[in-house]
DNA sequence: ATCGTTTCCGCAATCGATTATGGTAAAGTT
DNA sequence: AACTTTACCATAATCGATTGCGGAAACGAT
């Protein structure tokens, strides 16, 4: 079986102290040059590992883990940003993973985990449900390194980083309004949730900047932001009236696809009789046909972002983050 | 700042040794009930937890934390996967990720850092260029509890779990012959991946039990099976020669997008003029129009099973995992 | 020569758990 | 009564690293 070199292998081949190693690997004063130079050579030779589980338990605080705790790994915007954040190798980190499902129970267990693992810092994707700082105030007492990603968490004044939803809504309405449409409705998300909120507030801003009235009838709420919903919304919107939309916006993508298929059954044509909108830039956007036009908002940068970020809290506690950034509409051949 | 009870807190509480009080938690001899009891009861008092930190280091081998490697994160199968391994939480494990984007040394060096972490045991999901047990030998000398998923590695004696590609491939191909097509072509994957391997056997198993001829030419290779490869393939299946093919296979549901890309192209109507069959419904095969036939394979039961395998090995060191999964043809509209 | 400063390094405690070894008192044995 | 066994618990070492404190040697100043 083999045994990974330790401080005291080092010591034992110099003949001095496992502490004089320890400070002369770590760059500390108290050590001679000379020495430096032997113990590097040494640790070199010997191709010394630090024990980072030893180092984390007498820190009472791991170096090199990171937390991550997001909704749902399997939606693509989620695993884009998975990716950013594990295929950056900065450090090396290591990455833990944990999956809500939504769940306040679970976001809190998970949280409770990483603490008893020392985790250096944790980013968070709150789950859709979060209406306080409940689930994170432990992390907040102890000062854990934290950033709040994609969503908002109401009282949370620390570090955050998310895209501006208000503007890509407010983007896809102009260019909707832009094309000629006149009666746009809005496939929105659960009521609770920050960011379909956020969305929402840009359908708004962008029809009454153009001077249009905003019917509340045309707004359906689909509080899974699924296929399905999007369908039944869509079927509503075009049978409880005669006088139906001639544009759909949907704060996913995969509610699009829901449209796609209800226009599919009713013999619309997109985008001459509906136009569609989408949100999020994933790939089934360039597998539906007509390809579809989707407001883009880049997963990967977000992860890679936010890892970036963290490190620097990690190692500069007094560094702050609150940024929000751009989203750009995406036109394909659907709008 | 809050800090966790430890033994030493119970077992001032009750002035015993912290031996009395490991021993009574972890249920060993050389303790009265009496004092088990007490023990126990101070310690749900207290609100303790073990310091998985600690005895990690100790045993040096942890009990809750495994590790999971694979080579990419953002693709649907591979994150249903890790779906199937976070969701269900079972003995609270925690899971570490690690993704090689198919590099070898980076699959190495990530194993070479779970190690140095003490995981309890490994998930991996080898890349596709995997051609050798070298960056497993030091987990197999080391026994450490290891399931290799969804793809094989040559001369590797131990624990696997995946699904049967061969048996998937020749379930679609029989499908295509049974719809009366006379010439099926396969765009296959890498040379060296053994999953594209397989379903290259299923196809020519399929076609030979029916007595067709082998078309070495209408079998194409996309090395990286994306969606711009397959369409390029397409195009050079039905220029280089006068007698195209009437059916495709490909083996991933994004090279079917491809299909579908020059079919629209070429104005070939599927699945009248082109039948198409793709592989691992994955999500875009329910929103390509026409909905997409795909032989399926259940990413999240892959996951769920391989992680409950691992956990079998970890507790027994002489349990062995050696199982290969059903796939099973899903018939939509495009053949 | 004496005292004060640096410089460089080691001792031992510490993080929180596990465990080999040993010791004491009660119970059992002949 | 003397000896052995059993039950139960404590002491201390251990995992691999970090760090407060202290000590010895070298050097400089008076």
């Amino acid at each position: 079986m083999y045994k990974r070199a330790t401080l005291k292998d080092i010591a034992t081949a110099l003949n001095v102290s496992t502490t004089t190693v320890s400070r002369a690997l770590n760059n500390k004063s108290d050590i001679s040059d000379e020495m430096r130079k032997k113990v590097w050579e040494v640790a070199r030779i010997l191709n010394y590992k630090p024990n980072s589980l030893a180092r984390s338990l007498r820190q009472q605080s791991s170096d090199n883990v990171i937390g991550v705790i997001l909704p749902e790994v399997d939606h693509y915007f989620f695993s884009t940003i998975i990716k950013g954040i594990t295929s950056s190798i900065d450090k090396n980190f290591l990455i833990m993973i944990g999956e809500t499902n939504h769940d306040l129970e679970r976001e809190k267990s998970i949280i409770d985990q990483y603490l008893e693992h020392f985790v250096a810092g944790i980013i968070l994707l709150p789950t859709r449900h979060v209406q306080s700082i409940a689930n994170i105030k432990t992390l907040i007492d102890a000062s854990i390194p934290l950033i709040v990603v994609d969503r908002t968490i109401e009282d949370y004044e620390g570090n955050y980083l998310r895209h501006d939803s208000f503007l890509g809504a407010q983007q896809a309405i102009d260019h909707l309004i832009q094309k000629g449409r006149k009666k746009i409705a809005l496939l929105r998300g659960a009521l609770e949730c920050s960011v379909s909120a956020d969305r929402v507030r840009g359908y708004k801003a962008s029809l009454k900047n153009h001077g249009f009235e905003i019917e509340e009838h045309l707004i359906k709420v689909c509080p899974n932001t699924s296929k399905k919903e999007a369908f039944m919304a869509c079927n509503a919107l075009f049978t409880e009236s005669d006088n139906p939309p001639d544009a759909i916006f949907t704060v996913t993508d995969h509610m699009a696809a829901g449209v796609y298929e209800y226009a599919h059954k009713a013999e619309l044509r997109i985008p001459q009789d509906l136009a569609v909108v989408g949100y999020s830039n994933s790939e089934i956007s360039d597998v539906l046909s007509p390809k579809l036009t989707t407001v883009g908002q880049d997963g990967f940068e977000l992860g890679k972002n936010a890892k970036a970020q963290l490190i620097q809290i990690i190692e500069h506690p007094q560094f702050t983050c609150r940024q929000i950034l751009p989203s750009s509409l995406i036109v394909r051949d659907s709008s």
